[in-house]
DNA sequence: TGCATGACTTGATCTAGGTCAAAGCATTTG
DNA sequence: CAAATGCTTTGACCTAGATCAAGTCATGCA
């Protein structure tokens, strides 16, 4: 327990698993209670500001963890300063890999993160003791294979509108299914990313997505209030807009 | 057991697991040997010609299984044709998904492939029983999604020259791998792929494709005896033409 | 032997998105 | 409250890679 950490507000108080809002989603849902137990004696809450790097690539991290909320980044850099991020974590989804201690990518909060940490070594015993969380990392790891490929896809071949649009797609889906408003077909919620991270995200400058963003609004598949907020009044269209053949779209 | 198939020569022999020549990568490579003598029973051996579709995105598939020589893709198609491939499966690796019997992409052999299948029901009924096949699957997957996100920065940020020298890099890591010629890091190997599935690897278009090779050939980087078989007289400069920072590059 | 066929290369031109530069706007700070 | 800071937008221009259009080359086939 470090104090200055606590005096900084950094470290969480302790919050039973059975009261934890990703509990039936992340690394531990497939648990039983006296499972749960176990888990409970070796984690620890942690905040992050917006900004602040999790795991720093090329570093020993000693621990592995689940986002309970808030957005983080996984990025990689090039030696010249291009960037390009590699995954994007929401509420549940797991930070590290069991049996390995050093990532290739740093783990940045794109916005405040609180995060629910194993002791690496420790969790890395407790697979061998309970296999559910074996069976459930193994799912969580195809998903997001899952999601790269897509992700790939439309690094590869999609144009600077259809990469825009896939991504407002994406995140109303996720933001929203976090509980965001959803009246009558149209979505509400506020983009977790700055500009500069859409654009690390989709392989693009800055500037082509605030461009590509105002041709959107101005079409009026989109309405913004200020940068953050978005409004998709018809998703429909929007998907449409996301080159996605409708069916595909609707499995993610 | 299908006559024509056999007739036709697509159905090989059975071959005993402890004489596979992928036994000790693929996702039985921690089966002991009255688990391997499970698996024995449910598989089967299939090969298909190049350019041969293993299974059709959005199909029921009713097998999994290990590639066990030759290489596939796994492809995306977008409505009006664009195409990117999203993995390359070499020997020892798996296709298909437990748990999953409808792919949302086409697996598509690019040489001629032997896979070594199991029935999808069967097989998923023994990851209940053999909790090693669990742990390398775990294992395999996370491989591939590490591999994934390589692929994306490749796929967002590198240049056509740098995707180029980062193909020919991983090809030539793989294959010489599994045999190929190498003295005195002079590393010579047959590409599996045409320059249209180079181009779909890449998200590049088989123009340019075409043109870079050239361009590295020109600049003495590379060397071609036909279109296919290439010669790399010197990896580090390879490696600095990808991109990469040296270090991350050999973790790979 | 000659002509399809498919894979690849090369050249000329075009364009989507990058680069460079200058504001705009909100929030923080002294 | 003015200046500073950080994020975003907008405009003018440029370029890497796409597109369009011929070839070239090897292989199979009648």
């Amino acid at each position: 327990m470090d104090v200055n950490l606590k005096a900084m507000g950094k470290v969480r108080a302790h919050v039973r698993c059975d009261e934890c809002p990703i509990r039936h989603r992340a690394i531990c849902s497939e648990c039983k209670s006296d499972e749960l137990e176990l888990l409970d004696q070796i984690k620890s809450y942690r905040t992050f500001e917006a900004g602040e790097t999790i795991v720093w690539a090329g570093e020993e991290a000693d621990f592995v963890g689940s986002i309970v909320s808030g957005v983080a980044m996984l990025q990689r850099n090039m030696a010249d300063g291009r960037r390009q991020m590699v995954g994007l974590l929401l509420p549940s989804d797991f930070v590290g890999r069991p049996g390995r201690s050093i990532a290739p990518y740093d783990v940045v909060a794109a916005s405040q993160v609180v995060l629910c940490r194993f002791l690496r070594r420790r969790f890395e015993s407790l697979i061998e003791e309970i296999p559910s969380l074996e069976t459930r990392l193994l799912q969580m790891t195809l998903d997001e294979l899952d999601a790269a490929r897509e992700w790939m896809l439309l690094l590869g071949r999609k144009t600077a509108r259809e990469k825009i649009a896939s991504l407002l797609v994406i995140m109303a889906k996720r933001c929203t299914a976090l509980g965001g408003g959803n009246s009558s077909g149209r979505l509400s919620f506020d983009l977790p990313l700055t500009r500069e991270a859409m654009a690390d995200y989709l392989g693009l400058t800055i500037e082509t997505v605030s461009r590509q963003m105002t041709s959107l609004r101005k079409a009026g598949l989109i309405e913004l209030v200020g940068t953050r907020h978005v409004t998709i009044p018809n998703i429909a269209l929007l998907l449409v807009e996301a080159g996605d053949d409708a069916d595909g779209a609707m499995v993610v």
